[in-house]
RNA sequence: GGCGGCAUAGCCAAGUGGUAAGGCGGCGGUCUGCAAAACCGCUACUCACCGGUUCAAAUCCGGUUGCCGCCUCCA
């Protein structure tokens, strides 16, 4: 089966074939280090972070570049509000986004270049557009004319003449045309600048994704990605310098994921409805977080609320509480042959044995299947739904004696988890601690202290002996009003935060 | 004003021509002293609405309504 990739600039899944055989380049744009990062940057990380992993899983050696864009207005007006040079200011929100997305767990980019450390040559590429015509300057301005660019809004599907009558953009008089955009600013005073053969100054927004891009990864390159809102006019202008300064084609699969709205509503800095990932995680899994995202296909919105991130929990607990039960299952001595049963119990036994064997056997391709078509994570992640039930189903036939046939199926099941669960980023901690932090974060949460809810449980263990139903009620609904669960289990008592 | 997208159960959410994945929640059952967990069963005769194409439509076409995005910084 072949990967298939909707295309924004085609508007149609494709099947992807990379330029060089087996080497695919890929580059999607960061962020602008100004502030701190927020669920929107986080799902955009998210959804890359998996098909870089998914296009090595499938065999690719991938060139992943992901820049910081670490000069722009926004980083000079913060740096003024807070004190700090401009420089400062990119150190500070770097840091942070590395401390923030860490936590979510992403792969590490081939290449993570900064805009700073690329002056030169986007001064390079300036000149080259304008010698070959395609921009001119104004007071030590540099501006692209996109009316000189036949191809501009090629991405976009948008033409010349209709932006140019609904436009809402500010007549510049300094441009020829609205639409012309930046490619070079002059340097107010006071503000960060680099000597250029136009004064000095600082490069616009769009230059430095083309030559990062083309640096890493050559004038013509597999895949660019990004949040939607960039494909206009950032990408858009992107195609616009480089093909013009270039002559060839620049990118073959542009990617564009959705936003995250809160209440409906795109959520941004504007509406200051952002929700940063230090405040979610303060209470929150990163994991939780990965799972919610990848259930939903990337390029669809994804309206966050605290429901359905709680949901996600919910489910990621009872993930890693099979995971848990399978190890534990693990552990027990095997049976060398089926236990025998009665007539019907054996028939049942083997049905689900036989259903469980299916959609192990089955689950790989199934997989790959779903994330062949345009990475459809949500469709994956129903797999691994399935698989869980059928290994539950087959914990539950096994009752604690699992037999040589069992053992084999439920360590193929905690394969299939490991493995492909990778490729999500989920699934990768050891049950066991998983389970045991969320019990810890739980306690902390109620103000409950371990000792006293085992004391408890021995207590009512006691009375449960003495067969004294009353009273091992009343310690189990008295935990219970506390928030804490209790199961009777054949290997003893166990809790866990309701 | 221009361009684009979306509308699937109580809720979240896949599915873009072949007769509605999965999850959360709820209800019933098995298990249990009783529970919990887990498993099993049920929970959309139908995919915003109207019309059309087709042997066949949630899926394609036309229209209506509602919501959202881009066109200005944005993941």
């Amino acid at each position: 089966m072949a990967l298939r990739i909707y295309n924004t600039l085609t508007g149609k899944k494709e099947e992807f074939i990379p330029l060089h055989g087996n080497k695919v380049g890929m580059y999607v744009c960061g962020v602008t280090v100004y502030d701190l990062c927020h669920i929107g940057h986080a799902r955009s990380t998210i959804v890359f972070d998996v098909i870089y992993r998914y296009l090595r899983y499938r065999g690719y050696e991938v060139t992943f570049v992901r820049n910081f864009t670490d000069i722009d207005d926004k980083i000079i007006r913060r740096a003024q509000m807070e004190g700090l040079d401009c420089k400062a200011i990119a150190e500070k929100y770097i840091e942070e986004f590395r401390i923030d997305m860490g936590r979510i767990g992403l792969e590490s980019p081939t290449v993570e270049p900064r805009a700073t450390e690329h002056i030169s040559e986007m001064i390079q590429l300036v000149s080259t557009l304008v010698e070959k015509g395609y921009a001119y300057q104004r007071n030590g301005d540099v501006f692209f004319s996109v009316e000189k660019f036949k191809d501009y809004g090629k991405l976009s599907k948008r033409n010349l003449e209709e932006m140019q009558a609904g436009a809402r953009v500010e007549v510049d008089e300094k441009k020829d045309n609205p639409l012309d955009f930046a490619l070079w600013k002059a340097s107010k005073p006071g503000e960060p600048f680099w000597e250029s053969p136009w004064g000095k100054g600082r490069p616009g927004w769009h230059i430095e994704c083309s030559v990062m891009s083309q640096k890493y990864l050559g004038e013509t390159f597999d895949i660019h990605g990004g949040g939607k809102d960039l494909i206009f006019p950032h990408h858009e202008n992107e195609i616009a310098q480089s093909e013009a300064a270039t002559g060839k084609p620049f990118v073959r699969y542009w990617i564009h994921n959705g936003f995250v709205n809160i209440n409906r509503e795109k959520m941004s800095k504007s509406l200051g409805n952002i929700l940063t990932l230090k405040e979610l995680f303060k209470d929150w899994q990163p994991e939780v977080l990965r799972l919610f995202i990848l259930s939903h296909h990337y390029r669809s919105p994804v309206d966050f609320s605290f429901d359905s991130l709680s949901e996600a929990r919910s489910r990621l607990d009872r993930f890693y509480g099979t995971l848990n039960s399978i190890q534990e299952e693990l552990k027990k001595p095997v049976i060398p042959k089926t236990l025998s049963r009665t007539g019907e119990g054996q028939a049942k036994a083997s049905a689900v044995i036989d259903e469980c064997r299916r959609t192990i056997d089955s689950f790989k391709a199934k997989f790959e299947e779903a994330m062949d078509d345009d990475f459809n994570t949500a469709q994956a992640l129903g797999y691994f739904h399935d698989l869980q039930r059928n290994l539950n189903g087959l914990l539950d036939v096994s009752m604690g004696h699992p037999t040589e046939e069992m053992m084999s199926m439920l360590k193929q099941g905690l394969q299939h988890f490991s493995r492909m669960g990778w490729i999500f980023g989920l699934f990768q901690q050891d049950p066991e601690t998983y389970l045991k932090e969320l019990k810890k974060e739980g306690l902390k949460r109620l103000g409950l202290s371990e000792e006293e809810i085992l004391r408890l449980i021995e207590e009512r263990n006691r009375a449960r002996k003495e067969k004294n139903w009353k009273k091992a009620d009343e310690i189990r609904a008295h935990l219970l009003s506390k928030g804490v669960l209790l199961e009777d289990t054949p290997s003893g008592t166990h809790w866990k935060i309701k």
